[in-house]
DNA sequence: CCCGTTCGCATAACGATGTCATGAATCCGG
DNA sequence: CCGGATTCATGACATCGTTATGCGAACGGG
Protein backbone atom coordinates (compact mmCIF):
# COMPACT_ATOMS: atom_id res chain seq x y z
CA UNK A 1 0.00 0.00 0.00
CA UNK A 2 1.23 3.79 -0.60
CA UNK A 3 2.49 5.58 2.35
CA UNK A 4 0.12 8.40 0.76
CA UNK A 5 -2.62 6.74 1.25
CA UNK A 6 -1.86 5.53 4.28
CA UNK A 7 -1.49 8.45 5.59
CA UNK A 8 -4.35 10.09 3.82
CA UNK A 9 -6.36 7.17 5.70
CA UNK A 10 -4.66 7.89 9.27
CA UNK A 11 -5.42 11.98 8.76
CA UNK A 12 -8.82 11.10 8.25
CA UNK A 13 -9.31 9.09 10.94
CA UNK A 14 -7.27 11.48 12.97
CA UNK A 15 -6.16 9.33 15.60
CA UNK A 16 -4.55 11.96 18.04
CA UNK A 17 -5.98 15.19 17.93
CA UNK A 18 -2.73 16.83 19.24
CA UNK A 19 -0.52 15.57 16.62
CA UNK A 20 -0.78 18.15 13.48
CA UNK A 21 0.25 15.02 11.35
CA UNK A 22 4.39 14.18 11.27
CA UNK A 23 4.08 14.17 7.64
CA UNK A 24 3.31 17.73 7.66
CA UNK A 25 5.32 18.42 10.07
CA UNK A 26 9.13 17.23 8.71
CA UNK A 27 7.96 19.44 5.43
CA UNK A 28 7.05 22.24 6.95
CA UNK A 29 10.90 21.85 9.37
CA UNK A 30 12.74 20.81 6.54
CA UNK A 31 10.86 24.27 4.72
CA UNK A 32 12.33 26.30 7.32
CA UNK A 33 15.52 24.98 7.75
CA UNK A 34 16.17 25.45 3.58
CA UNK A 35 14.93 28.89 4.02
CA UNK A 36 16.62 29.75 7.38
CA UNK A 37 20.02 27.92 7.27
CA UNK A 38 20.65 27.40 3.42
CA UNK A 39 20.79 23.93 1.83
CA UNK A 40 23.62 22.31 4.13
CA UNK A 41 20.82 22.56 7.20
CA UNK A 42 18.97 20.27 5.82
CA UNK A 43 19.61 16.73 7.32
CA UNK A 44 18.13 14.11 7.58
CA UNK A 45 19.00 13.55 11.44
CA UNK A 46 18.41 17.71 11.52
CA UNK A 47 14.75 17.54 10.36
CA UNK A 48 13.85 14.52 11.94
CA UNK A 49 15.00 15.81 15.81
CA UNK A 50 14.04 19.47 15.13
CA UNK A 51 10.45 17.76 14.31
CA UNK A 52 10.48 15.59 17.10
CA UNK A 53 10.96 12.19 15.66
CA UNK A 54 13.34 10.07 14.05
CA UNK A 55 14.98 9.74 10.61
CA UNK A 56 12.96 6.84 10.05
CA UNK A 57 9.63 8.40 10.26
CA UNK A 58 10.80 10.36 7.20
CA UNK A 59 11.46 7.03 5.25
CA UNK A 60 7.88 5.86 5.78
CA UNK A 61 6.49 9.03 4.36
CA UNK A 62 9.34 10.03 1.67
CA UNK A 63 11.34 7.20 1.14
CA UNK A 64 14.21 9.21 1.79
CA UNK A 65 15.20 12.59 1.47
CA UNK A 66 15.06 13.16 -2.00
CA UNK A 67 11.56 12.44 -1.55
CA UNK A 68 11.29 15.33 1.15
CA UNK A 69 12.96 18.00 -0.97
CA UNK A 70 10.14 17.00 -3.73
CA UNK A 71 7.52 17.58 -1.53
CA UNK A 72 9.03 21.23 -0.70
CA UNK A 73 9.51 21.55 -4.45
CA UNK A 74 5.44 20.58 -5.09
CA UNK A 75 4.60 22.75 -2.37
CA UNK A 76 6.90 25.46 -3.58
CA UNK A 77 5.17 25.56 -6.95
CA UNK A 78 1.08 25.60 -5.77
CA UNK A 79 2.82 28.85 -3.60
CA UNK A 80 3.85 30.41 -6.92
CA UNK A 81 1.06 29.34 -8.35
CA UNK A 82 -1.10 31.54 -5.45
CA UNK A 83 1.31 34.74 -6.35
CA UNK A 84 0.49 34.64 -9.93
CA UNK A 85 -3.50 34.32 -9.51
CA UNK A 86 -3.47 36.87 -7.02
CA UNK A 87 -2.45 39.00 -10.18
CA UNK A 88 -6.35 39.73 -11.82
CA UNK A 89 -7.31 40.98 -15.19
CA UNK A 90 -7.61 44.98 -15.88
CA UNK A 91 -8.19 46.78 -18.94
CA UNK A 92 -4.09 47.67 -19.22
CA UNK A 93 -2.71 44.00 -20.36
CA UNK A 94 0.91 45.48 -20.20
CA UNK A 95 0.22 46.43 -16.65
CA UNK A 96 -1.07 42.90 -15.64
CA UNK A 97 1.68 41.34 -17.69
CA UNK A 98 4.75 43.46 -15.78
CA UNK A 99 2.64 42.62 -12.23
CA UNK A 100 3.01 38.55 -13.25
CA UNK A 101 6.39 39.23 -13.41
CA UNK A 102 6.80 41.10 -10.52
CA UNK A 103 4.71 38.59 -8.60
CA UNK A 104 7.30 36.04 -10.05
CA UNK A 105 10.24 37.56 -8.37
CA UNK A 106 8.65 38.41 -5.49
CA UNK A 107 7.88 34.26 -4.97
CA UNK A 108 11.17 33.64 -5.76
CA UNK A 109 13.14 36.27 -3.42
CA UNK A 110 10.89 35.41 -0.74
CA UNK A 111 11.91 31.56 -0.93
CA UNK A 112 15.44 31.33 -2.25
CA UNK A 113 16.73 27.97 -1.69
CA UNK A 114 13.82 26.54 -2.48
CA UNK A 115 13.39 28.66 -6.00
CA UNK A 116 17.15 27.83 -6.58
CA UNK A 117 16.28 23.86 -6.42
CA UNK A 118 12.74 23.90 -8.65
CA UNK A 119 14.31 26.51 -11.46
CA UNK A 120 17.73 26.83 -10.99
CA UNK A 121 19.31 23.72 -11.24
CA UNK A 122 20.82 23.50 -7.58
CA UNK A 123 20.89 19.61 -7.02
CA UNK A 124 19.90 19.42 -3.29
CA UNK A 125 20.05 15.83 -1.05
CA UNK A 126 20.46 14.03 -4.25
CA UNK A 127 17.17 15.23 -5.89
CA UNK A 128 16.49 15.94 -9.69
CA UNK A 129 13.62 16.93 -10.90
CA UNK A 130 10.83 14.57 -12.42
CA UNK A 131 9.40 15.29 -15.69
CA UNK A 132 6.18 15.80 -13.96
CA UNK A 133 8.13 18.45 -11.51
CA UNK A 134 8.94 20.47 -14.77
CA UNK A 135 5.69 20.45 -16.53
CA UNK A 136 4.13 21.52 -12.74
CA UNK A 137 7.04 24.40 -13.01
CA UNK A 138 5.91 25.05 -17.30
CA UNK A 139 2.29 25.15 -15.96
CA UNK A 140 2.91 28.49 -14.11
CA UNK A 141 3.74 29.97 -17.94
CA UNK A 142 -0.37 29.66 -18.43
CA UNK A 143 -0.55 32.98 -16.64
CA UNK A 144 1.65 35.06 -18.65
CA UNK A 145 0.08 33.20 -22.09
CA UNK A 146 -2.98 33.96 -21.21
CA UNK A 147 -1.92 37.56 -20.39
CA UNK A 148 0.15 37.76 -23.21
CA UNK A 149 -2.80 37.30 -25.66
CA UNK A 150 -4.41 40.08 -24.22
CA UNK A 151 -2.09 42.50 -25.07
CA UNK A 152 -2.13 41.12 -28.52
CA UNK A 153 -6.11 41.05 -28.71
CA UNK A 154 -5.80 44.94 -27.04
CA UNK A 155 -3.28 45.96 -30.08
CA UNK A 156 -0.30 46.18 -28.14
CA UNK A 157 1.75 43.58 -28.69
CA UNK A 158 2.48 42.21 -32.11
CA UNK A 159 3.87 39.40 -31.58
CA UNK A 160 1.87 36.32 -33.17
CA UNK A 161 2.36 33.37 -30.59
CA UNK A 162 1.29 34.53 -27.19
CA UNK A 163 3.22 31.19 -25.96
CA UNK A 164 6.25 32.08 -27.41
CA UNK A 165 6.14 35.95 -26.01
CA UNK A 166 5.25 34.34 -22.25
CA UNK A 167 8.10 32.80 -22.61
CA UNK A 168 10.51 35.14 -23.44
CA UNK A 169 8.85 37.40 -20.03
CA UNK A 170 9.46 34.07 -17.91
CA UNK A 171 13.40 33.65 -19.81
CA UNK A 172 14.28 36.68 -18.73
CA UNK A 173 12.31 37.53 -15.33
CA UNK A 174 13.94 34.06 -14.65
CA UNK A 175 17.52 35.11 -15.00
CA UNK A 176 17.30 38.25 -13.56
CA UNK A 177 16.33 36.54 -10.10
CA UNK A 178 19.05 34.17 -10.21
CA UNK A 179 21.44 36.47 -11.06
CA UNK A 180 19.97 38.59 -8.30
CA UNK A 181 20.11 35.72 -5.66
CA UNK A 182 23.65 35.09 -6.86
CA UNK A 183 24.65 38.10 -5.85
CA UNK A 184 25.54 39.30 -9.31
CA UNK A 185 23.71 42.61 -9.54
CA UNK A 186 24.64 45.09 -7.17
CA UNK A 187 25.23 49.02 -6.60
CA UNK A 188 25.47 50.99 -10.13
CA UNK A 189 23.49 48.31 -11.60
CA UNK A 190 21.42 46.68 -8.53
CA UNK A 191 18.39 44.20 -8.89
CA UNK A 192 15.85 46.91 -9.00
CA UNK A 193 17.16 48.79 -11.38
CA UNK A 194 17.89 45.91 -14.18
CA UNK A 195 14.17 44.71 -13.38
CA UNK A 196 12.42 48.03 -13.74
CA UNK A 197 14.40 48.35 -17.14
CA UNK A 198 14.29 44.46 -18.44
CA UNK A 199 10.19 45.07 -17.87
CA UNK A 200 10.16 47.95 -20.09
CA UNK A 201 12.57 46.37 -22.77
CA UNK A 202 10.22 43.25 -22.50
CA UNK A 203 7.48 44.96 -23.33
CA UNK A 204 9.11 46.92 -26.70
CA UNK A 205 10.28 44.28 -27.59
CA UNK A 206 7.02 42.28 -27.54
CA UNK A 207 5.61 45.55 -29.88
CA UNK A 208 4.33 47.60 -27.34
CA UNK A 209 4.92 51.47 -28.11
CA UNK A 210 8.16 52.38 -26.26
CA UNK A 211 5.72 55.42 -24.23
CA UNK A 212 3.02 53.19 -23.36
CA UNK A 213 5.56 50.17 -22.52
CA UNK A 214 6.74 52.51 -19.56
CA UNK A 215 3.82 53.85 -18.89
CA UNK A 216 2.25 50.44 -18.09
CA UNK A 217 5.16 49.17 -16.14
CA UNK A 218 5.28 52.06 -13.87
CA UNK A 219 1.57 51.76 -13.30
CA UNK A 220 2.19 47.97 -12.52
CA UNK A 221 5.01 49.20 -9.76
CA UNK A 222 1.98 51.40 -8.42
CA UNK A 223 -0.38 48.30 -8.40
CA UNK A 224 2.11 46.16 -6.94
CA UNK A 225 1.48 47.18 -3.09
CA UNK A 226 -2.25 46.85 -3.77
CA UNK A 227 -1.73 43.26 -4.40
CA UNK A 228 0.96 42.55 -1.68
CA UNK A 229 -1.53 43.87 0.59
CA UNK A 230 -4.35 41.22 -0.35
CA UNK A 231 -2.22 38.01 0.18
CA UNK B 1 52.97 30.70 3.10
CA UNK B 2 50.23 30.41 0.74
CA UNK B 3 49.55 26.88 -1.13
CA UNK B 4 49.89 28.86 -4.58
CA UNK B 5 52.77 30.18 -4.36
CA UNK B 6 54.54 27.66 -3.37
CA UNK B 7 53.11 25.50 -6.15
CA UNK B 8 54.15 27.93 -8.26
CA UNK B 9 57.66 27.66 -7.27
CA UNK B 10 57.12 23.92 -7.72
CA UNK B 11 55.66 24.39 -11.17
CA UNK B 12 58.34 26.70 -12.51
CA UNK B 13 61.45 24.73 -11.33
CA UNK B 14 59.53 21.15 -11.98
CA UNK B 15 61.37 18.92 -10.00
CA UNK B 16 60.21 15.63 -11.72
CA UNK B 17 59.48 16.08 -15.16
CA UNK B 18 57.18 12.29 -14.99
CA UNK B 19 54.61 14.15 -12.67
CA UNK B 20 52.66 17.53 -14.45
CA UNK B 21 51.85 18.65 -10.63
CA UNK B 22 49.88 17.02 -8.82
CA UNK B 23 47.59 20.29 -8.54
CA UNK B 24 46.54 20.49 -12.18
CA UNK B 25 46.10 17.12 -12.00
CA UNK B 26 43.93 17.13 -9.32
CA UNK B 27 41.52 20.37 -10.60
CA UNK B 28 41.26 18.11 -14.16
CA UNK B 29 39.93 14.97 -12.60
CA UNK B 30 37.07 16.91 -10.85
CA UNK B 31 35.81 18.67 -13.54
CA UNK B 32 36.02 15.53 -15.82
CA UNK B 33 34.04 14.12 -12.76
CA UNK B 34 31.61 16.83 -12.55
CA UNK B 35 31.28 17.23 -16.21
CA UNK B 36 30.58 13.36 -17.05
CA UNK B 37 29.01 12.31 -13.93
CA UNK B 38 27.68 14.94 -12.28
CA UNK B 39 28.11 16.82 -8.98
CA UNK B 40 26.98 13.69 -6.45
CA UNK B 41 30.72 12.10 -8.34
CA UNK B 42 32.40 14.69 -6.81
CA UNK B 43 33.71 13.28 -3.76
CA UNK B 44 37.23 14.17 -2.46
CA UNK B 45 38.36 10.28 -1.87
CA UNK B 46 37.52 9.41 -5.63
CA UNK B 47 38.68 12.71 -7.11
CA UNK B 48 42.04 11.59 -5.18
CA UNK B 49 41.93 8.09 -6.02
CA UNK B 50 41.25 9.19 -9.82
CA UNK B 51 44.16 11.67 -9.64
CA UNK B 52 46.76 8.95 -8.40
CA UNK B 53 46.94 10.54 -4.85
CA UNK B 54 45.43 10.63 -1.39
CA UNK B 55 42.95 13.04 -0.09
CA UNK B 56 45.91 14.71 2.39
CA UNK B 57 46.70 15.97 -1.17
CA UNK B 58 44.09 17.95 -1.94
CA UNK B 59 44.03 19.40 1.54
CA UNK B 60 47.70 21.06 1.24
CA UNK B 61 46.66 22.41 -1.94
CA UNK B 62 43.28 23.94 -1.96
CA UNK B 63 42.47 23.35 1.30
CA UNK B 64 39.65 21.08 1.30
CA UNK B 65 36.54 20.58 -1.56
CA UNK B 66 35.22 23.73 -1.44
CA UNK B 67 38.45 25.05 -2.92
CA UNK B 68 39.14 22.68 -5.34
CA UNK B 69 35.23 24.14 -6.24
CA UNK B 70 36.90 27.63 -6.31
CA UNK B 71 40.00 26.65 -8.52
CA UNK B 72 37.30 24.91 -11.21
CA UNK B 73 35.17 28.25 -11.02
CA UNK B 74 37.78 29.87 -11.69
CA UNK B 75 39.26 27.84 -14.48
CA UNK B 76 35.51 28.50 -15.81
CA UNK B 77 35.56 32.34 -15.91
CA UNK B 78 38.81 32.34 -18.14
CA UNK B 79 37.06 29.66 -20.23
CA UNK B 80 34.05 32.07 -20.42
CA UNK B 81 36.09 34.93 -21.08
CA UNK B 82 38.06 32.87 -23.93
CA UNK B 83 34.99 32.20 -25.55
CA UNK B 84 33.37 35.65 -25.29
CA UNK B 85 37.10 36.71 -26.32
CA UNK B 86 36.51 35.30 -29.77
CA UNK B 87 34.25 37.17 -30.64
CA UNK B 88 35.72 40.28 -32.44
CA UNK B 89 34.03 43.56 -33.56
CA UNK B 90 32.56 43.55 -37.29
CA UNK B 91 30.97 46.75 -39.15
CA UNK B 92 27.65 45.12 -37.47
CA UNK B 93 27.63 45.77 -34.40
CA UNK B 94 24.26 44.51 -33.70
CA UNK B 95 25.28 41.16 -35.21
CA UNK B 96 28.17 40.66 -33.17
CA UNK B 97 26.11 41.62 -29.81
CA UNK B 98 24.01 38.51 -30.87
CA UNK B 99 26.93 36.59 -31.38
CA UNK B 100 28.33 37.06 -28.25
CA UNK B 101 25.12 35.71 -26.81
CA UNK B 102 25.16 32.54 -28.49
CA UNK B 103 28.87 32.04 -27.53
CA UNK B 104 27.87 32.91 -23.65
CA UNK B 105 25.42 29.99 -24.79
CA UNK B 106 27.61 27.71 -26.49
CA UNK B 107 30.30 27.69 -23.16
CA UNK B 108 27.56 27.66 -21.21
CA UNK B 109 26.36 24.17 -22.50
CA UNK B 110 30.06 23.08 -23.18
CA UNK B 111 30.55 23.25 -18.87
CA UNK B 112 26.64 22.99 -17.81
CA UNK B 113 27.75 21.88 -14.33
CA UNK B 114 30.39 23.84 -13.71
CA UNK B 115 27.81 27.07 -15.23
CA UNK B 116 25.52 25.88 -12.53
CA UNK B 117 28.03 26.58 -10.04
CA UNK B 118 29.44 29.61 -11.51
CA UNK B 119 25.64 31.23 -12.38
CA UNK B 120 23.44 29.06 -11.08
CA UNK B 121 23.78 29.57 -7.45
CA UNK B 122 23.81 25.78 -7.22
CA UNK B 123 25.82 24.73 -4.11
CA UNK B 124 28.67 22.38 -4.72
CA UNK B 125 30.15 20.70 -1.73
CA UNK B 126 29.73 22.97 0.04
CA UNK B 127 31.04 25.92 -1.65
CA UNK B 128 29.55 29.25 -2.43
CA UNK B 129 30.48 32.43 -4.48
CA UNK B 130 32.95 34.50 -2.74
CA UNK B 131 32.74 38.13 -4.25
CA UNK B 132 36.32 38.16 -6.28
CA UNK B 133 34.18 34.79 -7.77
CA UNK B 134 31.20 37.27 -8.43
CA UNK B 135 33.42 40.33 -9.65
CA UNK B 136 35.40 37.67 -12.24
CA UNK B 137 31.67 37.13 -13.01
CA UNK B 138 30.90 40.33 -13.90
CA UNK B 139 33.93 41.40 -15.62
CA UNK B 140 32.42 39.07 -18.55
CA UNK B 141 29.52 41.77 -18.99
CA UNK B 142 32.58 43.98 -20.21
CA UNK B 143 32.20 42.81 -23.68
CA UNK B 144 28.77 43.07 -23.84
CA UNK B 145 29.26 46.58 -22.92
CA UNK B 146 31.27 47.47 -25.03
CA UNK B 147 29.30 46.27 -27.84
CA UNK B 148 26.12 48.07 -26.53
CA UNK B 149 28.30 51.18 -27.04
CA UNK B 150 29.27 50.63 -30.74
CA UNK B 151 25.62 49.82 -31.09
CA UNK B 152 24.93 53.09 -30.08
CA UNK B 153 27.30 55.09 -31.99
CA UNK B 154 26.11 53.40 -35.10
CA UNK B 155 22.97 54.57 -34.24
CA UNK B 156 21.37 51.15 -34.40
CA UNK B 157 20.26 51.21 -30.15
CA UNK B 158 18.53 54.36 -28.91
CA UNK B 159 19.43 53.00 -25.02
CA UNK B 160 21.71 55.67 -23.07
CA UNK B 161 23.72 53.37 -20.48
CA UNK B 162 25.18 50.60 -22.33
CA UNK B 163 25.91 49.13 -19.27
CA UNK B 164 22.13 48.69 -18.49
CA UNK B 165 21.75 47.53 -21.83
CA UNK B 166 24.47 44.56 -21.71
CA UNK B 167 23.39 43.87 -18.49
CA UNK B 168 19.94 43.08 -19.74
CA UNK B 169 21.54 41.13 -22.69
CA UNK B 170 23.15 39.06 -19.74
CA UNK B 171 20.06 38.51 -17.82
CA UNK B 172 18.20 37.28 -20.76
CA UNK B 173 20.63 34.74 -21.88
CA UNK B 174 21.85 33.60 -18.43
CA UNK B 175 17.87 32.98 -18.20
CA UNK B 176 17.43 31.03 -21.11
CA UNK B 177 20.54 28.96 -20.40
CA UNK B 178 19.52 27.79 -16.93
CA UNK B 179 15.99 27.28 -18.13
CA UNK B 180 17.01 25.53 -20.90
CA UNK B 181 20.14 23.41 -18.58
CA UNK B 182 16.84 22.56 -16.45
CA UNK B 183 14.82 20.82 -18.99
CA UNK B 184 12.47 22.84 -19.08
CA UNK B 185 12.72 24.42 -22.87
CA UNK B 186 11.24 21.91 -24.91
CA UNK B 187 8.96 20.85 -28.16
CA UNK B 188 7.00 23.52 -29.49
CA UNK B 189 9.21 26.37 -27.73
CA UNK B 190 12.66 24.59 -27.23
CA UNK B 191 15.82 26.47 -26.38
CA UNK B 192 17.03 27.26 -30.11
CA UNK B 193 13.50 28.66 -31.15
CA UNK B 194 13.44 30.74 -27.79
CA UNK B 195 16.95 31.62 -28.10
CA UNK B 196 16.36 33.33 -31.76
CA UNK B 197 13.33 35.02 -30.58
CA UNK B 198 14.75 36.06 -27.49
CA UNK B 199 17.76 37.54 -29.15
CA UNK B 200 15.53 39.97 -31.57
CA UNK B 201 13.52 41.00 -28.96
CA UNK B 202 16.18 42.19 -26.97
CA UNK B 203 17.83 43.86 -29.88
CA UNK B 204 14.42 45.55 -30.24
CA UNK B 205 13.79 46.24 -26.49
CA UNK B 206 17.45 48.43 -27.30
CA UNK B 207 15.90 50.27 -29.66
CA UNK B 208 16.95 48.34 -33.02
CA UNK B 209 14.32 48.44 -35.93
CA UNK B 210 12.60 45.40 -36.11
CA UNK B 211 13.82 43.90 -39.43
CA UNK B 212 17.47 45.33 -39.07
CA UNK B 213 17.84 43.48 -35.62
CA UNK B 214 16.02 40.78 -37.24
CA UNK B 215 18.50 40.53 -40.42
CA UNK B 216 21.66 41.27 -37.46
CA UNK B 217 20.59 38.24 -36.01
CA UNK B 218 20.43 35.84 -38.58
CA UNK B 219 23.41 37.05 -39.83
CA UNK B 220 25.25 36.47 -36.64
CA UNK B 221 23.78 32.87 -36.80
CA UNK B 222 25.65 32.47 -40.26
CA UNK B 223 28.77 33.48 -38.68
CA UNK B 224 28.37 31.52 -35.74
CA UNK B 225 29.92 28.33 -37.59
CA UNK B 226 33.01 30.46 -38.54
CA UNK B 227 33.88 31.74 -34.90
CA UNK B 228 33.50 28.09 -33.94
CA UNK B 229 35.83 26.41 -36.22
CA UNK B 230 38.57 29.30 -35.35
CA UNK B 231 38.47 28.04 -31.77
C1' DC C 1 -14.05 -7.89 25.03
C1' DC C 2 -9.82 -9.95 23.23
C1' DC C 3 -6.21 -11.49 20.40
C1' DG C 4 -3.67 -11.81 15.90
C1' DT C 5 -2.34 -8.79 12.39
C1' DT C 6 -0.69 -4.70 10.58
C1' DC C 7 1.36 -0.39 10.66
C1' DG C 8 4.25 3.61 12.46
C1' DC C 9 8.24 4.74 14.28
C1' DA C 10 12.55 4.43 17.46
C1' DT C 11 17.05 2.18 17.97
C1' DA C 12 21.19 0.89 16.19
C1' DA C 13 24.09 -0.29 12.68
C1' DC C 14 26.54 0.09 7.84
C1' DG C 15 28.98 2.29 4.17
C1' DA C 16 30.57 6.66 2.56
C1' DT C 17 31.45 11.33 3.17
C1' DG C 18 34.59 15.77 4.51
C1' DT C 19 38.19 16.81 7.54
C1' DC C 20 42.23 16.59 10.34
C1' DA C 21 46.21 14.66 13.47
C1' DT C 22 50.22 11.96 12.90
C1' DG C 23 54.29 10.61 10.80
C1' DA C 24 57.35 9.38 6.95
C1' DA C 25 59.60 10.87 2.84
C1' DT C 26 61.26 14.45 0.07
C1' DC C 27 62.96 19.01 -1.24
C1' DC C 28 65.65 23.29 -0.63
C1' DG C 29 68.75 26.88 1.40
C1' DG C 30 72.96 27.39 3.71
C1' DC D 1 75.92 17.61 3.47
C1' DC D 2 72.63 18.79 6.73
C1' DG D 3 68.38 20.70 9.00
C1' DG D 4 64.18 23.11 8.62
C1' DA D 5 60.33 23.11 5.68
C1' DT D 6 57.00 20.94 2.81
C1' DT D 7 54.36 17.35 0.49
C1' DC D 8 51.69 13.57 0.94
C1' DA D 9 50.07 8.66 2.69
C1' DT D 10 47.87 6.48 6.66
C1' DG D 11 44.43 6.24 9.79
C1' DA D 12 40.96 8.11 12.79
C1' DC D 13 36.74 11.01 13.87
C1' DA D 14 32.21 13.05 13.37
C1' DT D 15 28.47 13.15 10.40
C1' DC D 16 25.96 12.03 6.41
C1' DG D 17 21.97 8.99 3.91
C1' DT D 18 20.12 4.66 4.35
C1' DT D 19 18.34 0.32 6.17
C1' DA D 20 17.54 -4.04 9.18
C1' DT D 21 15.46 -5.08 13.37
C1' DG D 22 12.16 -4.80 16.85
C1' DC D 23 8.66 -2.73 19.95
C1' DG D 24 4.27 -0.67 20.95
C1' DA D 25 -0.07 1.01 19.50
C1' DA D 26 -4.06 0.81 16.55
C1' DC D 27 -7.22 -2.05 13.81
C1' DG D 28 -10.64 -5.95 12.74
C1' DG D 29 -12.90 -10.36 13.29
C1' DG D 30 -14.46 -13.56 16.74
Amino acid sequence: MNPATRREKLFDMSPRRSDPGIRTGLVDVAARLLSEHGPRALSARRVAAEAGSSTMALYTHFGGMSGLVREMVREGFVRLEQHLSAVGATDDPVADMALLGRAYRRNALANSHLYAVMFGGSSLAGFSLGEEDRQAGRYTLLHAVECASRCSAAGRFSAIIPELTASQMWIAVHGLVTLELGGYLIDPLDADRCFEAQLVGLMIGAGDEPEAATRSVAASGQRLEHVCRAE
